[in-house]
DNA sequence: ACGGTAGTTCAATAATATAGAACTATTGAA
DNA sequence: TTCAATAGTTCTATATTATTGAACTACCGT
């Protein structure tokens, strides 16, 4: 069983969400988690065929650990939500400024 | 002579700002700058002392590469100022949002 | 012309990201 | 219950990027 480990919201920092969205791949997988507002898969919140099922795991690692999504495991698949909440308590206004100019 | 290279308007992505502000001592140096609400030499606007001058170019290289600085040569020191208006006109509520919770 | 200051560029090394391959866990069907 | 398929993780090698010291350039004041 792989039990992930989230980061507290008083952990969550700054700086962890700047490097997470400074990807353009990982700014659209969290863009897509909202907009679905759905508990989505790995593969379904990632829009790119091409990528190496590796790479998106890391990938979902960082946004994992730097506490933008949680992820929990739902038979043979991830599913993810973001943290909206308490990365809107803890940072008022920045996941809105972020996304609002995301594609 | 100099003459650095800066990106047009246009060519400012959202990603390539938040890759710039995603580390946190060009968060810093950004943050400096707009206090000052001056022209700070590289030196002067960036608050650490232990960093190689080369590192400093280069995130200062980096800062102005995504956009976010103007840089020019006056004297024997590089001038620096941050692009505000160009930003906000480009992605309004951006900076402010990230820089409301810089440190 | 000379020394000092502020920064750039270069070359080597350290750290990080990507991807293929092998592995694990769960599901569903024979 | 065995088997194959699915969805992801972990491992290992390679490619990219960051950091640094050293050498270099440009400018200023004397």
């Amino acid at each position: 069983m792989v039990r992930f480990v989230h980061p507290s919201k008083d952990d969550i920092t700054l700086s962890g969400l700047l490097e997470a969205l400074a990807d353009p791949l990982r700014l659209k997988i969290l863009k897509t988690l909202i907009e679905q507002k759905g508990f989505l898969s790995c593969c379904q919140s990632a829009p790119c065929p091409k990528i190496a099922k590796s790479t998106l795991s890391n990938h979902f690692r960082i946004l994992r650990e730097s506490g933008l999504i949680r992820m929990s495991k739902k038979g043979v698949e991830n599913h993810s939500v973001v943290r909206l909440e308490e990365i809107n308590e803890k940072f008022p206004g920045l996941l809105k400024a972020i996304l609002k100019h995301a594609d």
